[in-house]
DNA sequence: AATTTTATGTCAGCCTTGTTGACATATCTC
DNA sequence: GAGATATGTCAACAAGGCTGACATAAAATT
C-alpha cells in the first residue's frame, strides 16, 4: 500500500553530483531516517505517559517539566531553571505561579542573595513528581529488561553527545550530580 | 550550589512503608533520572536544529513533522498521517494547507478508492525534507562517532521498545519499509 | 436502488504554552 | 548614590493542540 521509495536519493544525486567524491561521504550524508523517526515516535509516547495524571490536577507539560526540575533540585533559582527549559520568565511564571497556588511548590527568598527565588517542591509536589517519574521509568525498564545491560549506560551516552556541546557540562552535572566527573564508555 | 539531594527516596519511604518488601523491589521503582532527564534535553536540542530554517519558510515544527512523512511516504493517506501524527484533523489540515499552497506537498485523488487523498512532496518539498533530514543526521552522526560500532544498532533498539507495544509493529513498518520483518540484537 | 458508512474538508471557538515589549521593585555591586 | 541584576507583571500576539458541528463525495451494505 505504502511505496517504499527512497526520495532522499532521488532527489540528491538525480543524474550525477558535480562534487564526486563517492563512497564514504555519500554514506555520512545518508540521513539516519530510522534514529531520526523512531526518536520521534519513542519521545511522543515517552511524555504521553504523565499526561493522563496531569489532566487531573488540572496541569500541563509545561507544570511537569518546572515540577520535575525544582523537585530533583531543592532550592533551583528562577534563572537556574529558565536556563534548563530555555523559555522565557513571562512562560516560566504563568505555570510557575499556578503551582505555587496550588501548593506544589514553594518560594523561599534567598539567604545570600535576597533578590533570588529559592524554588522547593513541597511534600504534594514531590509526591505528584515522584509518581509522574516512576510512570516513566516503567517505560524505561520495560526497555531495557529486555537488552544487554550495557545498553543502558551506551543509550545514555548516545543521549548525552546528542545535546549541543556547549551544554552538555551543564547537563552532566544536573543530571548526575555536581561532585562526579563522570567518565563514558 | 546546588543540593545534591534525592527527594524521591525522602519522600517515599520516610518513615517506613507499610508494604514492606525491600531489596530489589526498591530497585526496581527507583526513578531512572538519568535517562528521563537526559531524553528531555537531546530532544530538546534534536528538534532545535530544524527551527531556524523552518523559520526562513514562514513554517514551524508542525510543518515539518507533516512534510517529513510525507516526503518519505509517497503516496500517504491523510488517515494514514493522522495515525502518525496522533492529532486531529482539524489540526492537521491547517499546516496541511499551508504546506499545499506553498507548493511544498500535492494531493492527488486515490485510484483505488477515490475519497481518499494521496499526497506527495514536491521538488521543492523533497528539498527542504532533505535539508532538514541532513541537519538531524549530522548530530546523530556527531553521536555515533564517539561511540562503538554497535551503538547505532543499540540504540534503535532501545527507542523501538520505548515505544507503545501496539505501536511496535506499526512503525516498525513505517521506518524500516514493509518487506522486512527485522530482527534485534 | 436506497441507505449507511467512510474519508475528507471546513467553520467556529477555545486552551496551553510559547513569544515580544514595556515597566516596576528589591537588592546587590561598585 | 548609581548602575546592574533577579524577579514579577501587564498586555498582546502566535503556533499548534483541542472539541463540536456540519457538508460532500464515494464506497460499502442491505
Amino acid at each position: 500500500m505504502v511505496p517504499d521509495a527512497i526520495p532522499a536519493l532521488k532527489t540528491q544525486q538525480p543524474g550525477k553530483d558535480p562534487g564526486k567524491d563517492p563512497g564514504k561521504d555519500i554514506l555520512a550524508e545518508l540521513p539516519a531516517y530510522d534514529l531520526i523517526e523512531l526518536f520521534f515516535f519513542a519521545y511522543r509516547d515517552f511524555v504521553s505517559d504523565p499526561d493522563r495524571i496531569l489532566d487531573e490536577y488540572g496541569f500541563g507539560r509545561a507544570h511537569h517539566r518546572v515540577l520535575h526540575f525544582v523537585s530533583r533540585q531543592p532550592g533551583l533559582t528562577i534563572a537556574e531553571l529558565l536556563d534548563i527549559l530555555r523559555i522565557t520568565k513571562q512562560s516560566l511564571n504563568r505555570v510557575l505561579k499556578e503551582l505555587l497556588e496550588k501548593n506544589f511548590i514553594e518560594s523561599r527568598t534567598g539567604t545570600s542573595d535576597r533578590r533570588q527565588r529559592l524554588l522547593f517542591a513541597t511534600a504534594q509536589g514531590h509526591e505528584l513528581a515522584l509518581k509522574l517519574a516512576k510512570l516513566q521509568t516503567r517505560r524505561i525498564m520495560r526497555a531495557l529488561s529486555e537488552m544487554e545491560p550495557e545498553a543502558k549506560e551506551l543509550v545514555s551516552g548516545y543521549l548525552l553527545r546528542l545535546i549541543d556541546p556547549d551544554d552538555t557540562a551543564h547537563v552532566k552535572q544536573l543530571v548526575f550530580g555536581p561532585k562526579e566527573t563522570h567518565k563514558e564508555t
